[in-house]
This record gives C-alpha cells, structure tokens and sequence, in this order.
DNA sequence: ACCTGAACACCGTTCAAGT
DNA sequence: ACCTGAACACCGTTCAAGT
C-alpha cells in the first residue's frame, strides 16, 4: 500500500540552501537537512544520490536564480549601465549565498559541478553585454575578464582579503569602470 | 622517561599539504597524515590543535612559498615585465597546488583564514609593482585589481569554466596585457 | 511507493596507560 | 615528553521491515 510523499525534491533542495547558507558547507549535514524537511535522514535518499549530488542541486539551483536576476539587471540600452547592472547583481547574490557562490566556481572541489548548460545559461547575459561593448569577435573574451575580475574581487571581499582599509562599495565600483573601460578599448 | 620525537610539525605539513594537493580537502584525514609521517592518528594533536589548524597551517605554508616565488619573480626593471611575471608565477602555483590556491581566498571557509602577516606578505611585491604602474596613491588598487582579475580567471580555469574554447593561455597572457594598460591609465 | 530503525564503516577527538 | 590503543560522538549510507 503505497505512503503519500512526505517531502519532495523541492522542499528538499530549499532547506539544503538554507542550511548551507546558514552553517557553512559543513554543517550542511543529511540529518540537518532532513530535520529541516521533516523526516529521517535515510529517506532523503529516495530523492538524491548523496551528500555531494545534494550540494550540487542545491549550487545549481543557486545559479539558476542568479541567471533570472541577471538577465532582469541588463534591460538598459546603454551597455555601460547594462555591465554594472550586471556587476551589481553578481555581488548581491554572492553576499546573499555566499557559500553557493563560493562553489559556483570553487576550484577545490571537482565533485560541484554545474552543468554546462547551467553555465551558458547565466553567462548569456553577461556575454550579450560584453559583446555590445567588445565588438561580438571579442564577445567572449571580454566576458570572461570581466567576470574573472568580478568573481575574484567579490571573492576577496567575502574572504576578509581586504583589510588594509579603504571602502569596499567605491574600490569596486571604481574596479567595474575600469574594466569597461578596459574591454572597450577597440585595437 | 621522554620519548624521542618521532615526527616534527615540518613533517606533518609537508605531508599535508602533499595529501591536500594529491586527494583534495575531502582527502585529508587525520589518518591518512599520520600514515604518511609513520604515527598514530592521536598522535597529530601533540603537534596540532586539530584538522581546520592543520588546514590552515599547510595552506600558510603554501602562501609563504608563493611569496618567496613572488619575490623572485619580479626582478626586472620595467614593471610591465615584472607584473606578467608576477601573474605567470601566480598561474603556475596554482596549478602546481590547486586546493591550496583554491583556500587562499575561498569564501566559503571562514575557519581557514591566513593571517594579516601572511597576507601581507604574499601583496609586498604586486604592490611595489602595481605602484610602478599606477603611481603609488594608486598602488592598492590598483594591486588589488590586478590579484582579483588573476585570482577570479584562474580559479575559473581550474574549476573547468572555461569550457567553450579557445586557447586558455593565450587568454591568460591577452588578460595580463589588458590588465596592465587598464591600471596604466592615469587621469 | 515511500518511510523508518537498525546497523556498518569511517572519521575527528579525547584520554588513560605505556615507555 | 611523546606515543598508543581504546573509546566516544557524529556522520554518510545501506537495507530489511513496516505501512
């Protein structure tokens, strides 16, 4: 006689967002989960594989809300705007998950891996932008500097890297000028 | 009665940081350190508050050769040459120690943090470098864009984002060049 | 068809007992 | 003074038994 589904894959994913948000990829446990969920831990593996395939979800599905609040940001027609708005969007998300986002690209752990679609995906908007200012030929590359310098600075921030003083906000809105400015440059 | 040492803290990083590179962070037990240097588990905490401490410490140690490298690095006289010396001597610890690259800045592990000393240290000569080239009130950040950039590609690399082709180093070597004439650029 | 308790392997850590 | 085996708590995972 079948048992009505106590949970689903959903609810599952959310609470593991929350708990890795919250305490850390360590504390990021079955049992947390389950208990956050509502039942034992064994039964979360009707739904996921293991632990890591949990962290991937939950990382993926992280990424899929960002590439909504990204292709949102860039509705301006100037491409300048449409960058920063981008730029501001990636940093509000990371210290809004900044665990998801530190394994969005962590390059410690080869098990969290996104998919490449997942990947495309967020990066479209960012790519759009970049090629508007590039010229579409450099579409890629200059993508890739900016958010090489985006990923890394915000890294730095969320990793205390930063304390020799200054302020955070203006050193990084100075840094999304200057890498406009940078990837503009027509050769 | 004493009992001759049978290991040393140096022996226990190096073996450390040996198992970190060769099997990830998921990787280091306890276990398999004390494997290494001939000792019982129980044995690391003479030496050792506990696991986050040896991370920690093989990570610093990984740092302090970084700098030496660093140091080494940029010897010559025109700061263009020695910041794409700078950038290669970063990109080849990186890949030469990917896990320790990766917990450098990792945003996610706020329990292994280097302390300011380290991080000091390790900025001396991008510093110097990037005040040849920015004018030294602009030196920290114009430092600190140059290390995000570089940091943001390649932990980008490494973690296999660079999926949709194209020459990675020649990408690498572009970005430096871009970099460079972006803090260059006085006004 | 899903959920559960019991069980197992593994790991970090402590500690009393050895030398 | 350092090392060890035994022990404990905790965690991921499996599985037979329940409904």
């Amino acid at each position: 006689m079948p048992t009505p589904a106590r949970t689903s894959l959903e609810a599952i994913i959310r609470a593991a967002r929350g708990v890795l948000e919250a305490e850390g990829l360590d504390g990021l446990t079955m049992q947390r989960v389950a208990d956050a969920v509502g039942v034992r831990g064994p039964s979360l593996y009707k739904r996921v594989r293991d632990r890591t395939d949990l962290i991937r979800l939950s990382v993926d599905d992280a990424a899929r809300e960002l590439t909504v609040a990204l292709d949102d940001a860039a509705d301006a027609d100037d491409p300048r705007v449409n960058l920063r708005a981008l730029a501001d969007t990636l940093r509000r998300f990371a210290h809004a998950y900044p665990t998801s986002f530190g394994l969005l690209f962590a390059p410690t752990r080869g098990d969290v891996r996104l998919g490449p679609d997942t990947l495309a995906a967020s990066s479209r908007a960012v790519l759009e932008t970049a090629g508007a200012l590039a010229g579409s030929a450099r579409a890629l590359e200059a993508a890739r500097t900016v958010v090489a310098w985006a990923y890394g600075f915000i890294s730095m921030e969320l990793a205390g890297a930063f304390q020799l003083g200054g302020d955070v906000d203006v050193a990084y809105s100075y840094g999304v000028d200057r890498i406009t400015e940078a990837i503009a440059l027509r050769d």
